[in-house]
DNA sequence: ACCTATGTTATCGC
DNA sequence: GGCGATAACATAGG
């Protein structure tokens, strides 16, 4: 689920349902997942506190806390933060739980652990260790242009590399390079400047898309590849065979004749 | 049983 | 140093 898209989902969701409530009871369930803190003192830093700002960086969610210092959450491939109502009963992969003094919890949920949690000070600090380039929605057309033109590596690969470019993941940059009509193993720096100022703005306005259908598959434009990723269907622009190739260590998805390949 | 999966990170070879 | 491939992490589902 996670990518950018779907944190910013989390991030509005946030935003309308957690901020300004009182922190009462901070329970850690999987200390595993903690990132550079024990469970005493995350517990310690979030107890009695409240969520005063819902922001985002790449991937990660950041909630600050009225005292100062930061919530960060990473949702690797399975997790999610739900809200939850006083009736409403545990989830067996809730992570962390923070019981609200109104009766509500807010949980951070995983089926597979493969994110992490933590507490910083400052936000830039975890965005800086974690090693975060600009985020995917904050990067101007002539830093994207830069970015694609000095690299050796694959369009997809640079564009999943959160180093370079952060929230961008194996789903939305399949579904950015279909939408530009570029393989996705073609050599980033071998794209000319006026493909590169075109990919920039199809990749914002795929997230936005994206944004706007609230992440939700089923929701996206019938001319996205995404909605019928894993049912078999054509491609949706020329009902040509959908392929799948390695690159950069994940399994992409294209259409070999919308996406010829680089000669 | 085996394979795959929306992510990240360490390691190895080129 | 950059990049791709691979394994590992933990778990579900086909």
């Amino acid at each position: 689920m996670p990518e950018l898209p779907d944190v910013e989902i989390f991030r509005q969701v946030m935003e309308r349902h957690a901020l300004n409530r009182l922190v009462r009871t901070v329970d850690v369930r999987a200390p595993e997942m903690l990132d550079g803190i024990s469970k005493r003192s995350f517990e310690f830093a979030l107890q009695g506190r409240t969520f005063v700002a819902a922001r985002r960086w790449g991937k990660n969610l950041l909630l600050d806390t009225d005292q100062g210092g930061t919530l960060r959450a990473h949702f690797g491939m399975s997790g999610a933060i739900e809200v939850r109502g006083t009736g409403d009963k545990d989830g067996t992969y809730d992570r962390v739980v923070f019981g609200f003094a109104d009766g509500g919890r807010l949980c951070y949920t995983s089926t597979r652990k493969l994110g992490t949690i933590g507490f910083v000070g400052r936000a830039e600090e975890a965005i800086v260790r974690l090693g975060l380039g600009p985020d995917a929605l904050g990067i101007s057309r002539k830093e994207f242009s830069d970015l694609v033109s000095s690299s050796a590596a694959s369009i997809k690969g640079l564009l999943m590399d959160q180093e370079r470019i952060a929230g961008i993941g194996n789903i939305y940059s399949d579904e950015i390079l279909f939408q530009a009509r570029i393989h996705p193993a073609t050599r980033a720096a071998d794209l000319d400047q006026a493909v590169r100022d075109d990919l920039w703005r199809t990749m914002r306005q795929v997230l936005q898309t994206a944004i706007r259908k609230q992440a939700v598959p089923q929701r996206m434009p019938l001319s996205y590849l995404l909605p019928h990723r894993d049912t078999g269907a054509g491609c949706p622009r020329c009902g040509g065979e959908v392929k799948t190739t390695a690159v950069a260590g994940r399994n992409a998805h294209f259409c070999p004749r919308c996406q010829p390949a680089p000669t």
